[in-house]
DNA sequence: ACAAAAGTGTTACTTTTACACCCATGA
DNA sequence: TCATGGGTGTAAAAGTAACACTTTTGT
């Protein structure tokens, strides 16, 4: 399908495949390089960049579809989504957003088309592991790429504020869930962990409390040594106990009342 | 405007002013005689309990929607609300829900009509001030009840699941958020404090231990005793630090990282 | 051999827990 | 006067913060 023929699709059939005013938008969050990175995606039709979004079918499930349209948008499959929060503000609505790119590709729509109505959108985010993600783009996606946190473009619409909205919420999180399985490999050393939450949180760590707080919460397990090929000392191969490590998740952590 | 008007109104100019298949839930939640209680409405066309909601206008903001619904409803006005969740499952949607009732009053619809879609709605909830609340119904509704949190009756759709959802978002915020402003009178006493937060926990805790916890967060002035008329030694009481409330309120209470 | 990274440990301090005791009041 | 609820305190345990020292490795 090119480009002009999937737009086509959208526009004519769209409203009878999605419920009206409702999108969804992911936060892709990653780790590499000590950077935290967020996946976005450009669109071919609107020239910009934003996160990976798209609608609800009528017969399906908001949960399923933020599945769905990151598969379709990036190809990242079975991967945990977690609703953070609804964007309802007017903000959101520009009219002439899509009407202006449309124009652009000399495709005119009624002022009443449903492409053009506000739209109410549900965020989600997740963490996934960098190595294992393949960005791809599709028909409607220019690019596809990894952005570093504190470099991301200039987004579309309200996208900036979704995903200010994901990291805040992600800060938060680790103060009482377990967080780093899918956003590091399978075996991963103490100090890759630490570096992770230094670089979500933004701030410098005490290396020493932090690996007696983090192995005190029991979900990890340490392997035999290694990560050969480093220069200094090698440090020591740890996992996630996965057992123990979704008990903390629905318990939480630290302990409160 | 009688009930039969009110129905037909909404039935007939209902998708020319919403949205359409978005709705707002809003969980009130009050304190009194040592009981949480939340807010329920016996919807006249139902015939049922269910938590006060409603749809949101095309160029309103959600929040702003949620508040008015509130306000319409019960007659509360200027209550903090706060988003907690979005509900987009299936099971949401049972087609024959509203038209059952449709028909019982001589009402028939087209199956394509804007109320028989399936609706997500996105969840509020507020704490407040039992005392100052005086519900009252409108045209659409029988009954406007405080109802104990554990012996709420069998609610529409998926309200139940709702409520459940908020009471836990509320449970993890009395982790890292100061609660009790809008829940309590003006003045109160410690024992009243602590018996909010027994109530909301469902768990006994050490009222000393409470006290100075609660006290180490900075966010409660001590008045000049009193609260008389009481059986056994009169209780201090103290009033919420606005300031420090608000402050703790945008920092966060305990640490975590 | 040495710089840099990683492992381990120690001490002071704070917070949490689990208590005991005294005081004020209405019945 | 006494039972009950409320104010205050204290000692032990657990957790946190701020440190120092040793070990390993590639160059």
């Amino acid at each position: 399908m090119t480009k002009n023929e999937a737009i086509g699709a959208l526009i004519e059939e769209g409203q009878n495949w999605f419920l009206p005013s409702l999108s969804v938008d992911c936060v892709i969050f990653g780790f590499h390089d000590g950077e935290l990175k967020v996946l976005l995606l450009k669109h071919r039709h609107l020239n910009m960049w934003g996160l990976p979004g798209g609608f609800v079918y009528k017969d399906e499930p908001a949960d399923v579809a933020a599945q769905r349209v990151l598969q379709e948008r990036t190809g990242l499959q079975e991967i945990f989504l977690q609703q953070f929060h609804t964007f309802g503000d007017m903000e959101r609505y520009d009219k002439e957003f899509h009407n202006r790119d449309l124009k652009k590709d000399g495709i005119t729509v009624q002022s009443d088309h449903w492409l053009l109505q506000r739209f109410v959108t549900i965020g989600y985010y997740a963490l996934v592991e960098f190595s294992k993600v393949s960005p791809s783009e599709d028909t409607l996606t220019e690019k596809c790429l990894w952005w570093d946190i504190r470099k991301v473009p200039s987004l579309m619409l309200d996208h900036k504020k979704i995903l200010d909205k994901a990291l805040q919420t992600l800060r938060m999180q680790l103060n009482y869930q377990p967080i780093g399985y899918n956003l590091l490999p399978e075996k991963f050393t103490m100090p890759e962990l630490l570096k992770l939450y230094e670089t979500i949180l933004d701030k410098k760590l005490d290396r020493r409390n932090f690996q007696r707080k983090i192995l005190n919460y029991g979900i990890l397990r340490r392997l035999k040594e290694i990560k050969k090929g480093v220069a200094h000392k090698a440090p020591y191969l740890y996992s996630f106990d996965l057992n123990r490590y979704q008990e903390a998740l629905s318990v939480g952590l630290q302990g409160g009342w």
